[in-house]
DNA sequence: TTTGTCGTGTCAAACGTTTGCCGAACCTCG
DNA sequence: CGAGGTTCGGCAAACGTTTGACACGACAAA
């Protein structure tokens, strides 16, 4: 290589600080071409090169510290081994199972996850998007993607871009997901109250806007509209699902002059705490004078008083499935793979029990 | 640019789906030559094009859809933009304040935050970090290191790349750091409960090889100590803080057969529950019988009863900080920051009162 | 001896940017 | 009108890899 002395060490002097070894600087050291470097250094050309070489390379290259470039990598071979995983907020407890399903399933298929955080803020997510684009990530996670992206979404798969949705799903819109089935999760709550005996119920909505909320809401609807029992719906102005939003969901329904509910489903655990404590300083006590039923089986839902009969979705499998969804889908592009929709399962603790009728 | 057109096209074929619209592409459009499009793009280069030309360029940029290939970039300028930072668990919920701060912090700075699980796992650690040295990150921020960790933390140094340490100091390392005052945390816990009246104290503590841990029970021991004030310390085993470990702990200390404490501070939320738990099973009732104080004021646990009294970090602040801190650093490598120690706060709330005696 | 094959190493052309340098065009001033 | 300055577009060399093509030696078959 003539001249690359003078100007690489013009190049050093003073714009980095930082040195970093080259295949060049080892090639040097090892006494070979910088491709046979490259070559020995690669598990998947092994055939390519003499075994005393590599060995010899493999010496040199850890004794002198060489961490491939993976920026020069990427840009050679058109692959980053990076997926995005798009996320609405991190303070999400339930986030952090998916997250780890994900990582783990992909760090098996050699890639690695870059977590972006949109704060439930459609201006944030675009310009994520945009720069996760530039970075030509290899595909992408959407982790509870709300019905307003749909345009958002659409515009990433034009660019070609593997895509899948992972624990809730946007209507409108094929893509490979991995979600939670939570018209499931409202039909089990349903039952689980109908079965104890309850005929009047109510339900503590979460917004209109979530998808998944929607669906909820239908499960736990028509069993009940089947079942023939009669049914009181609330619905929430915050996003959050925060106790607050529960204490007041549950003074409108208990304050208002409709029908009194034995057997309440509320959208979020949070709710269903505000629900009790509103119920509470109404005199009425869980399980005895009313039942409740939350949703998402947050940690420590088992400590409170009482502990809280929930729905709980398998999160870290949801994670690991999404995942693999992709993998999948870089791996064929031609035929996407199918969506998969993960059961919730029911626990039962003791915020549920017969009706005051019954007993 | 001879001959690009027929191997572009070969290259295009069969190997990738997604075709990304490059400089060139863009270029052949507007009739300029290449460079001069990545000048009309570069908002510091505005005086090398003129403002006609940069407008056409940019017009006919966005029609195509063009993202410039921050790979390519990244690797000619020798910077990447990109932040790493290194966590031990993501499920923690004290960890999402952090990353929000530095976030912010880094999208100020034009930079982006790569976020990585260690799972508290030190094989994994390395694997991350010899991943993201060869993703040539601009720098690394590590939130709660642990001691264990210092050998590593040297390494990434020696590696030239700039480093800061966030929430939890390493001592043995001289290393920029925005942290959390933990001796304080320890000095108001006592403080207060000494205020209130309380003379015979306990401590609950974390794990030794945790650096916070150890200040927080150092600041707490020298305040007894100095106010003359018995104390009894129960150690913890298992590192994660959880309530099943305030059971245990809080047994042992009331089975025992040493002095009974008053007050007690334990060096988390969750063993503090934990505690009262195990007390209440015993009759003890909170405040009346003893005062709890926590640490961390979890989200909820003004919601518990007793509402806890429980330190307070500036979390958010913490991240922001130390992103900070890394900034400078990567602005002037020369002159490294001085490390930040913020001070947490006290917060009151029913679980701390004067002791059984007085009244 | 020629021809073919195999194993292994080297060569050099990309990948898509950024940027120092050159020079053409135009402007200003003596 | 020429010297000198300014503006702005083009040229081409990197950045560190990957990889198809090729060269070369050894050995076997014809």
């Amino acid at each position: 290589m003539p001249g690359r002395g003078g100007e690489a060490s013009d190049r050093d002097e003073g714009r980095r600080a930082r040195t970093n070894v080259t295949l060049e600087d080892v090639a040097r050291v090892a006494g070979v071409h910088y491709s046979t470097v490259s070559r020995a250094l690669d598990p998947t050309k092994v055939w390519r090169v003499n075994v005393s070489t590599r060995k010899h390379v493999q010496a040199v290259a850890r004794r002198m510290g060489y961490h491939p470039d993976l920026v020069a990598s990427g840009l050679k071979r058109g692959r980053t081994n990076t997926i995005a995983v798009i996320v609405g907020d991190l303070g999400n407890p339930r986030l952090a199972p998916v997250l780890r399903g994900i990582a783990n399933r992909l760090e098996a298929a050699g890639l690695m996850s870059l977590i972006g955080e949109t704060q439930d803020d459609s201006g944030r997510l675009q310009r994520i998007l945009n720069h996760l684009l530039g970075r030509r990530v290899d595909g992408m996670i959407m982790t509870a993607a709300r019905l307003r992206d749909g345009a958002t979404l659409r515009q990433i798969r034009r660019q070609g871009m593997p895509l899948v949705l992972a624990v809730q799903d946007v209507p409108g819109i094929r893509l490979p997901a991995c979600t939670n089935d939570d018209l499931l999760g409202g039909v089990l709550a349903a039952q689980h109250l109908l079965s104890l005996g309850h005929r009047r119920l109510a339900q503590l909505r979460g917004p209109t806007d979530n998808y998944s909320c929607f669906q909820r809401a239908q499960g736990f609807s028509r069993t009940i509209a089947a079942a023939g029992a009669v049914e009181v719906v609330v619905r929430s102005i915050a996003t959050t699902g925060s106790h607050e939003e529960g204490e007041l969901m549950m003074s409108k329904l208990l304050d208002g002059k409709g029908i009194r509910p034995t057997g309440i489903f509320a959208h979020h655990d949070l709710v269903a705490f505000g629900a009790l404590t509103a119920a509470e300083q109404r005199g009425l006590i869980c399980p005895r004078d009313l039942s409740m039923v939350g949703y998402h089986d947050l940690p420590h839902v088992e400590r409170v008083v009482p502990p809280l009969t929930s729905i709980r979705q398998p999160r870290e499998e949801l994670g690991r499935i999404a995942a693999d969804l992709l993998v999948k889908m870089i791996e064929s592009p031609e035929h996407p793979p199918a969506a998969r929709k993960l059961a919730p399962t029911l626990v039962v603790r003791k915020s549920t029990g017969p009706p005051p009728g019954i007993r």
